[in-house]
DNA sequence: ATTAGCACTCTGCAATTTAGAGTGCTAACA
DNA sequence: TGTTAGCACTCTAAATTGCAGAGTGCTAAT
């Protein structure tokens, strides 16, 4: 909308943000006056305040108190904080221990980001793409009863247990795996066509149904749905911290969207940054959130890739007057150190684990 | 602590609860007077209730203001009322699906017992008291790696990735699946001695790291630690319907504990009632609580039996004026329940399913 | 173009008032 | 002796009022 800013009414918005954001307190002529190197006195500050209250890009809440900046007003500045190549980087190494475990990666900078921000972080772990089939493993648990385990390149692992109608033994579970193996081995989700099963599936004969079961554990591990793309949270409770967030109304919407893992999922998916877009890491501010139960709150979210097609969203969510600047470094700061851990290949996500009688365990 | 009430002040203890229960204010004569059937003026109330808050049963927060029931009073009421068989047993059947995944069966249980009391509800799967190994599967990865599952009764499944310092070949494999199973199928915890474990390693000579592995995921699957049992959650934002709860500092604290799978854990255990004590219901009131966290709060714990060594327990957080009638009813029902659907063996336990290359999804 | 000065507005806080609910006690009553 | 009506008293919660402080917009002077 209209003219650009001449350079002292940017440096003024500049000062009114920097100063709410710390205080929370709308911010008058006089604050700036003062606490700034423009040596303006506060009723120039107050011309200039008006221009800009007339551009949209701070707001008085009400007649004759400060300003406060708008959506509009925090976009300008946290385009610049995300362009800026952060040339004053003093910003601490993040905390990050290098484990064999993606899982414990994920958990650690989850934890470390929402320690140093103080606010709400979530991280998706990697979406393998175009994930392939590594090999398939029946065992045979009783006469009723198989275990398949799948396995897929990255090592993710998936156990499913299959009933059988008809009983089955040892001679036969090997031609199934045999079966199995050749034809599926290697095959990414879009190799596997009807025609492939429906071969398969008159090969087994009356073990068809074990086919079935088999190749919806290998679509479900090679291309997780929404609801299994797991997701890490850390630091929801720090929403209590900022009385603009903390009562009871938007509270309770904000603890019930960190505790639905569906809708997390979709906040994540909607909010994966592309890539090319200023550095990868991107803003939402107040209104622009990707769903409406935090539409209070702001997001910034950053991708981390770690080479072989496979990469993740992190998000941090707070409030709308959330100190964007420590969150963009820590953010940037984030990607650089995936990248010097990660950086070549995926060679460093073996040696994962799965388990379980249950395979999701705490829900909120 | 003296004398037993008299039946007339049983009745007006129980009214003063029952109301206030329904209102959440302080409760005076004249409406104790007017809505009973005991036909008596306030005044006589007002004499009673003198004696009644003299005996410690209710309490005046302020002079010449109605009464609350203290936390003994609480407690004689809802001793009877988990007492007393439920005569009018006019609670509704749980909508419980039975599915042929436990862990499906727990969510929903935890689902319809957070919707119908509108309090915060958990439920711990069932421990495996003794559990014993049903056997291992190796399988090869590539050259450096392998990966064990390991089964035990009752269809706990675990995988683990196993890096290898020499490589191995499938006949070195197959020697090792041998060994590892015939000499641990069957047994329990107990039964697996370091004797066992030293003549394994012996035997698999150069591949020795790998029976350690695969004794470490042994002992996590079929006794799994406090955090490695699961724990559901849901409507843990009811909290914020109750206003005595919902203010920041102390909707923060019971938050932050509902978000902790180790705080629920041990919530959980400690109250893990005596199966004999009183129908295996048990209420902790207010400051009887098992956890700081939640001293604001009460408790109602069931342990669910599945026979053969196997249960769980549920655990409901709500208010200390939480509606302990429609919350105990909710149990006895759940408790039928169950055992009309799992009480003989625990055969329905089959089908489960593990995965991933992140063994614990959500975190709080 | 900038600034000093002044009248005006709005908020947040504390003090005050008021209405209502409930009690405790006493005296009357069955 | 147990029950009840009546009344003075207490306490709370909510509404009302009165400031003090911060900030603005405008005008006139520099």
């Amino acid at each position: 909308m209209g003219e650009d800013l001449d350079e002292r009414k940017r440096k003024i918005l500049k000062a009114i943000i920097q100063t709410y954001l710390e205080t929370g307190e709308p911010v008058g002529s006089r604050t700036i006056s003062k606490y700034t190197d423009l040596n303006l006195s506060s009723a120039t500050i107050r011309n200039e305040m008006s221009d800009l209250e007339e551009m949209g890009y701070i707001i008085q809440p009400h007649t004759s108190s400060g300003r406060i900046p708008s959506d509009k007003g925090y976009r300008l500045y946290v385009n610049d904080l995300i362009q800026k190549t952060n040339q004053d980087a003093e910003v601490q190494t993040l905390m990050i221990q290098k484990t064999d475990r993606m899982e414990k990666i994920l958990k650690q900078v989850v934890d470390v980001l929402a320690q140093n921000t103080n606010y709400a972080t979530m991280i998706a772990g990697p979406s393998y793409h175009q994930n392939s089939l590594k090999f398939i493993q029946l065992s045979r648990i009783n006469d009723k009863q198989l275990l398949a385990v799948v396995v897929a390149q990255g090592n993710l692992v998936k156990n499913q247990m299959i009933d059988l109608k008809e009983s089955i033994d040892e001679d036969e579970i090997l031609k199934l795996n045999l079966l199995l193996n050749n034809e599926l081995n290697g095959k990414t989700i879009g190799e596997i066509n009807l025609d492939m099963i429906t071969r398969m599936k008159q090969q087994a004969g009356i073990h068809s149904e074990v086919i079935s079961s088999v190749i919806d554990a290998v679509a479900e591990t090679i291309q997780p749905g929404d609801e299994d793309v797991p997701i890490y949270l850390s630091g929801a409770t720090n929403i209590f911290d900022y009385p603009e967030l903390a009562d009871s109304k938007k509270a309770k919407e904000l603890m019930t969207a960190f505790g639905d893992k569906k809708e997390l999922a979709e906040m994540i998916r909607e909010t994966a940054p592309g890539e090319e877009s200023s550095n990868g890491i991107t803003a939402y501010i107040g209104n622009e959130s990707p769903i409406q139960s935090i539409k209070d709150c702001s997001v910034v979210t950053a991708n981390y890739n770690l080479g072989n097609g496979m990469k993740g969203t992190v998000a941090i969510v707070g409030p709308r007057r959330m100190d964007y600047k420590k969150v963009v470094e820590n953010l940037k700061q984030l990607k650089t150190q995936m990248n010097a851990l990660f950086g070549n290949g995926d060679a460093k996500l073996e040696g994962s684990t799965g388990q379980d009688v249950i395979d999701s365990h705490s829900e909120n």
